[in-house]
DNA sequence: AGCACGGCTCAGGCGATCCT
DNA sequence: AGGATCGCCTGAGCCGTGCT
């Protein structure tokens, strides 16, 4: 980790609001937490640059015009747009000398938030474009009031939207949900075709041949619309199968497991443990343990 | 829509350990 | 003690993805 380094010009109206935080010890281990906020009516002149601060910020534009430089890239900001970048990383945001920078903006960190960034930052671009019915701007203004008054339930509750707030720019980086109306013909049909078969061996191949598609073409399709690839999706039904069996009958594992189609018992106990964290007997004791 | 290729997952064997 | 379960290792080839 590097040092912190910043300089910035306070160039911002007496209406703005910023207000800073101090996470208790318990929003530190278990609660997104934030550590400053505010909404700031920008004047000419107004930036920061920093590096290498451990906190995520996240700047939604309500009016005006702004810029960012951050990974080596320019991006203009225009109302509806916002940006979520990682704050150890080297970035520079500004106003606009004409058009006036108007923004909500939160520093955050706690929790998951490297996952949440990550996830975000899988997509193309760190600044996105939100549509009009967007909850985002709402939740930052309740940020904001819930920071502006602080009792007892402050850090619970900010965790709380905090958690609505992330789930809201992660969706953006998703494409449209998909839609089955517009989705390859072959498609529902298929998935009907893996959930009856999941327990005989299935290759892309044959699935290729059967639904008369172009591998190629159905592994992609595939995973644009249902989000997991053909052979992942296989052996999702047949852990979640086996979960069945091992939680309502005494079946062994070795029958479990062939009865899902993997017929070397070892390979479906490392196939269960990656995804469930647990070896199947584990689970089954856990399961009846839980059991009232 | 199709091709090429590298990564990595799967399959299977075997020995160790656990449990009844 | 013996069957059941698990962990580790290795080679093969399947699959995802970038590119056209």
């Amino acid at each position: 980790m590097g040092t912190f380094k910043e300089s910035f010009a306070c160039h911002w109206t007496d209406q703005s609001v910023r207000l800073i935080s101090t996470p208790s010890r318990t929003a530190r281990s278990t609660f997104f937490y934030v550590q400053e906020i505010g909404h700031f009516q920008t004047l000419p002149g107004y930036f920061t640059e920093r590096e290498h601060l451990n906190s995520y910020l996240i700047v939604y534009t309500v009016a005006g015009k702004g810029y960012l430089n951050y990974r080596n890239r320019s991006h203009t900001l225009g109302p509806g747009q916002l940006f979520f970048i990682d704050c150890e990383e080297r970035h520079h945001y500004a106003t606009d000398q004409h058009n006036l920078w108007e923004i909500y903006w939160v520093h955050i960190n706690g929790a998951t938030s490297r996952g949440y960034y990550e996830q975000f930052a899988k997509g193309s671009d760190h600044v996105r474009s939100m549509n009009v019915q967007s909850p985002i701007p709402d939740l930052l203004l309740q940020l904001i009031r819930l920071q502006s008054q602080k009792d007892y339930r402050t850090e619970a509750l900010s965790s709380k939207i905090l958690v609505d707030l992330l789930t809201e720019i992660l969706l953006t980086a998703y494409k449209p949900y998909p839609d089955f109306d517009v989705s390859p013909a072959f498609l529902p049909p298929m998935i009907d075709y893996l959930d009856k078969h999941y327990n005989e061996d299935i290759r892309l191949d044959r699935l290729a041949e059967l639904f008369a598609v172009n591998k190629y073409h159905l592994s992609k399709e595939f995973k644009k619309v249902i989000g997991y690839t053909p052979k992942e999706y296989i052996i999702n039904l047949r852990i979640n199968k086996a979960k069945e069996w091992l939680k309502h009958t005494n079946a062994s594992v070795e029958e479990i497991a062939g009865s899902v189609g993997i017929d070397n018992v070892s390979h479906f106990i490392n196939l269960f443990k990656t995804r469930v964290e647990l070896t199947p007997l584990a689970f089954r004791k856990k399961w009846h343990t839980a059991r009232p």
